[in-house]
DNA sequence: TCAATATATAATAATTTGCTTATATATTCA
DNA sequence: TGAATATATAAGCAAATTATTATATATTGA
């Protein structure tokens, strides 16, 4: 097990990061799924761009990843990320988000691909 | 023991609030001890007024309580708070602070009150 | 009571954030 | 190849955030 040290200031960056429900609600559905940005404009209710732009943040610091399939791009959550452990254990005292999904496949929006 | 139910938008409005470097560690020193107001404005390096509004931040949603004693406002956190739970899971994996409260009573400038 | 100290708050300015609209790129499929 | 779909990105703008400056209030102690 690699021991990290926690700054501050990265702390902080990442809590600012969960600090929008949005970003927060996404990174809990990934935590166990890997969602494609049309099932979060599904979920979200928002504008395309909208989302993209929060995942965009998300990618920047690290915390996810995207991965084209085919037309679609999913997203994962970076698992190797250096603050992981911290975020993990933030998202455990979270409410489960999968309802969200469930409301997709009952309207035929989920994605399912490759 | 009182089991909460933590909600997304609330979690999110909290981790917000910790996203900050100054409120994250202002809130991880008051995590075990009481600080004043002109303390934080030492360790921070920060203007008296700047250091206040941080501080109604983290009052206004219940996570610090002020109390006066004498001269000064000593603030300390609010373990009654529905999601105290939630912040010290957070703040536990934080590194220690107290090297900056040593600091101050390397200075003198340690408010011991009351 | 008056000056000094500690703090809060109001007003303002600078910066950041998040959304919308518009557009560009990549993929699929007919 | 061309239309449709999925996504990213850029530009513009309104709202929110943070710091500064100015001022008000409360306490202490001479």
């Amino acid at each position: 097990m690699t021991k990290t040290t926690i700054e501050m200031e990265k702390a902080a960056l990442i809590l600012k990061l969960l600090g929008d429900k949005t970003r927060l609600t996404m990174v809990k559905l990934l935590e166990n799924n890997d969602c494609c940005v049309c099932e979060f404009v599904e979920i979200f209710q928002a504008s395309q761009p909208s989302i993209s732009q929060h995942l965009r943040k998300l990618r920047d610091v690290g915390l996810v990843k995207e991965d084209r399939r085919g037309q679609w791009i999913f997203y994962s959550i970076n698992k190797n990320h250096e603050y992981f452990p911290f975020v993990e254990q933030i998202l455990g005292q979270l409410p489960d988000q999968e309802d969200k999904l469930k409301e997709l496949e009952k309207n035929g929006t989920r994605i399912t691909c490759c």
